[in-house]
DNA sequence: TGTGTTACTTTCATTATGCAAGTGATTTGA
DNA sequence: TCAAATCACTTGCATAATGAAAGTAACACA
């Protein structure tokens, strides 16, 4: 009855949320980004209770997204500086940035990226990182992977689109009304 | 004595997790992404019990990123379909499998992306839409937009690297023994 | 009449979140 | 020397969220 564990799923996206999924922990990962290292300092920006941010930095500790260091020996103290997994997760973080921004800034962005030197505002977009395409729906999808399970490719196939492996039952995917006895069907 | 609420802080990451961070969520939403759209297909997707699926549905219809539609009257039954908002979520899913398949995937990749024509793999990086320029940390930072608070001003320009505005305490950001006496200083 | 499908709700145990307060090593200031 | 402050936490306990199991309701189909 403890909460359900994502980590042992095949998908990456279930095991990425496993390390960053509570409550907390992203926000953690951002001020980290932001060059936020100590106790106190999380604390105060966040206004967390310092029992749930203890959980939280050992817990990232623990996934290797944050690294405990001393920084002090003589009143000992420690501070936690990311790993290269932790600043890996910036991409995510840009992400949910733009979407927050599009979606959810009523008075207007309160918070945009841009270029250090020219100050010009950026757009962040997902792309193909060797030709630069943009990553919709429509040109790309996504397939197994080597390591990739028979549940996993089915899951994939129906996906795609394809609908004979069985995952969906028979019905048509969208209908107003699911296939009616042979006789007659509402439509009369 | 509630989770903290991340909605009306001002930042459009704390914004976006209000809407996504409960556990479940972002798995349900890859799943419409997928094309799922009945609840119990989300159900035996995911494995997820049904008073939490009911629970983690409704606030995502709440939060205008699934719309609950009727596909069929007589059996009266619905199933919820994404939003524009909800599409445009794909890009953090897509970060966050990059980011799993990196850190996660410790048999190998299990779900990739591809070009649907070609077949080609795709590896998604953030980019800044007009420029194609990768979204490094050296090269762009954050800046306060035109709805900024005064605290998210001193936020951003501690973040920048400026650490004179107060945010942190008068100590250097990283030193193996915080500013002894005041005798000296740790530079002689 | 009886079984099956779909979309849930209700009840209740267990976890997680979070407030308040306390601890301990050390430095700083009077 | 002694009180106050700093920093990084821990402990105790109330409330809220998660989740397992079972039940409900409206139909369809045989």
């Amino acid at each position: 009855m403890q909460r359900t564990n994502f980590g042992n799923m095949q998908c990456p996206i279930a095991r990425s949320l496993e390390r960053v999924g509570e409550w907390w922990s992203i926000l953690i990962l951002r001020d980290a980004l932001h060059g936020v290292s100590r106790f106190d300092e999380f604390q105060k920006s966040l206004n967390i209770a310092p029992n749930m941010l203890a959980r939280r930095l050992s817990a990232l500790v623990e996934s290797g997204l944050l690294e405990r260091r001393c920084y002090s020996d003589r009143p000992a103290r420690y501070e936690y500086v990311l790993t290269p997994r932790g600043r890996d997760f910036r991409p995510v973080l840009i992400a949910l940035l733009a979407w927050g921004n599009t979606h959810f800034a009523t008075e207007g962005p309160s918070v945009l990226l841009a270029d250090r030197k020219s100050g010009a505002i950026v757009e962040p977009v997902v792309v193909d990182g060797s030709s630069g395409r943009l990553l919709n729906e429509t040109e790309f999808h996504y397939v197994p992977g080597p390591a990739a399970s028979e549940r996993t490719r089915r899951r994939l196939a129906y996906a795609s689109g394809d609908r004979s492996l069985g995952e969906r039952p028979p019905a048509p995917p969208i209908s107003k009304s699911p296939r009616r006895a042979k006789g007659r069907n509402r439509h009369g």
